[in-house]
DNA sequence: CGGGTCTTTGAAGATAGTCAATTTAGGTGG
DNA sequence: CCACCTAAATTGACTATCTTCAAAGACCCG
């Protein structure tokens, strides 16, 4: 991986002022003064291949990670080698929050095509924080809204039947990739059955029949890894019984 | 709930300087000066009876609570009414975390007894962090904490049997009862059946069935809500099949 | 002491898991 | 460019685990 950082001559293209997903990364209302700051410290342009860590659970923490472009897992294990996916994250998504609590991050997080990521030390990354503001609370807004999204995770994996928990993944997937302006109701699964099974507390053979399950009844078509959304509001009952739409 | 509180002559008992779980809830190594400042921030003496709620799903956001005495479950709701309690909380231990990212909580805080808590208004807080800096550091690693506890929860809810999720649920009672100098092995539960059963994604019967099934081989005894643990190698054996100890 | 809640326990049923066989896809190298 | 090979996905049959439904018993608070 070779460094095309230089100092004096910064790419345009490698700076968080000049970078399509600063809406999705950054608190609005960055003055200049302060975004160059912001410039200074991310480090941007960390390539990785299909299936590489990006750490591993354990490694020293240094760095909170941003995907640039591309699709990660993050997984935790247990002792005896389960294997619980906590995540998939897309392009202006933070990975490493959960380092900062030992020193140590505590769990993998593995990109699941090639893809781009950029560094942001923490350490100066909290000093930044104390002299603006702004970006400090933006930190803790990040923060809490991971445990907002873990609750819900959790409430899925306590409570939902495999249908369930199927349609709100993609639903969720959908919305995702809509905001970032890719079609919502066409794409491409970037991980396997098994991983949507480890996120989702089932085997990949309940992922792979409750997808077919899906497919017979019309509400959504599935070849391979390409899905495409036929009746979003069948998806969306199945999750909130009550509220059709 | 009257207002003891005298800004003139503030009660010894009433200040975090003088709190004896100042260990679990605040950093090492505050000054003497930054301690005052604290003791002048945070505000004690909110007490609470069984069955009251400290603050509800969708209640403004100010402050985050620490438990002083007493304690809580908190919990997550679905749009059609299921519930999922996300967590028990006993003294020292933070609750509102989920609050910062929207201004509005996100979970239901409820007392199981009565409880007294302090109040940490997060905007006074946010800024004292900006003055003292191992407290700004300090509240990014509680909000990691909690992250990773919730990523193991994860774990459990995606990945353990019945028999597997109480061992754990136990285990990790005892030890934070141990933590604060009570017993580790004898202990009164402070939730019903079905609140455990919400936690670790269980029916209450599933919950009260195991219990039983564990005190039939004599790993623990049960006596309505005091439980006792006699095996807790056996337990533990439970969790991680590789590890005897 | 009494009503209501919580708990225990049993029996039957449903959901998802396990095991296994087959098909398909995608990457590699000739 | 094609053939092969490995990994991933689909599907079926069977089983285990947990849930549901039901009834009886125990406790606690007023």
């Amino acid at each position: 991986m070779t460094n095309k950082r230089n100092a004096l001559l910064p790419s345009l293209r490698e700076a968080c002022s000049n970078c399509s997903l600063k809406e999705l990364c950054l608190p609005i209302g960055l003055s200049d003064t302060e975004m160059a700051l912001l410039d200074d410290v991310i480090r941007q342009g960390h390539k990785l291949k299909r299936g590489d860590y990006l750490f591993r659970s354990g490694d020293a923490f240094k760095s909170l990670f941003a995907v640039r472009t591309g699709f990660f897992k993050t997984s935790v294990s247990s002792q005896d080698g389960r294997e619980q996916v906590t995540g998939f994250h897309m392009s202006g998504e933070l990975m490493g929050l959960d380092g900062i609590a030992d020193s140590v991050y505590g769990c993998d997080a593995m990109a699941l095509e090639d893809s781009e990521v950029c560094e942001l030390p923490f350490g100066r990354m909290e000093s930044l924080g104390r002299e603006i503001p702004s970006l400090q609370h933006h930190f803790f807004r990040l923060m809490s809204r991971e445990i907002v999204h873990d609750q819900g995770l959790m409430l899925l994996l306590g409570n939902m039947k495999a249908e369930e928990r199927l349609a709100a993944f993609l639903l969720n997937l959908s919305q995702r990739l809509a905001y970032r302006g890719f079609a919502a109701n066409d794409f491409i699964l970037r991980m396997s059955r098994e991983q949507i099974g480890s996120f989702l507390g089932l085997k990949l053979e309940t992922v792979s029949r409750t997808l077919s399950k899906f497919h017979q009844q019309g509400w959504i078509s599935v070849d391979h890894k390409h899905i495409q959304l036929l009746a979003v509001s069948e998806l969306k009952a199945l999750i909130s019984p009550c509220a059709h739409s």
